[in-house]
DNA sequence: ACAATAACTTACTTTATGTAAGTAAGTATA
DNA sequence: TATACTTACTTACATAAAGTAAGTTATTGT
């Protein structure tokens, strides 16, 4: 009965359960942000979130960018891969809300 | 800016992105089943597979009945909580497949 | 020149997970 | 009767992932 689940769902979660991920796309979700807003935003450290990113960016699922201001402006945001995760993101808005409390 | 996420979506998130947390209760969906079951089919060591189930349990996700046959029978459900993901999955495996390759 | 800020990286510690063996209860087999 | 087998776990130990804190590079403000 080995391994009856599909390979991309596999995947997909593979992503999201990624410790952090999931919360730093939720806070992606409300626009390009730069490191150190979603760093205190997310509660994540630094070193997990520079990997985070990285792999992200490897997936397509956000996009980082420089903007050569000064200071320097770094502000990562999501691809269209990313955005598509809203719908999965308000399920999970929905269900907390209804079955966690406060 | 700290901390400028819904603590009930930061707990859900939390409960997700448990590592093998998703897959369980994607498995579970398909209907009550077995420890081994499982632990075969998500490709989760007992260890961790235990671990979580009791998780699980607290939280009142997932529910454990004994059938005292022979050899005894113990199978895991979802109760309606754990039963209320289910919009949440189908929203993971809608991104899956349509982001994802195979 | 000195302190400050953003965006990281590095070194080190703690926690989580994987692996494999062990346990308990009951059944079937030799 | 003793041995082996199955399910559902637990325990002990090794490895991998995450947390913490300090360090780096570049640039600005005082």
């Amino acid at each position: 009965m080995d391994k009856s689940i599909c390979p991309r769902f596999e995947k997909a979660m593979g992503l999201l359960s990624q410790r952090w991920t999931g919360l730093i796309l939720y806070q992606l979700l409300s626009g390009p942000q730069r490191f150190c807003t979603i760093e205190s935003s997310v509660g994540v450290s630094g070193r997990v979130l520079s990997e985070r990113l990285k792999d992200l960016e490897n997936e397509a699922i956000v996009k980082r960018e420089v903007y050569p201001e000064t200071p320097v402006r770094i502000e990562y945001s999501l691809t269209d891969k990313g955005l598509a995760l809203e719908p999965l993101m308000k399920e999970i808005e929905k269900w907390s809300q209804n079955w966690l409390e406060a």
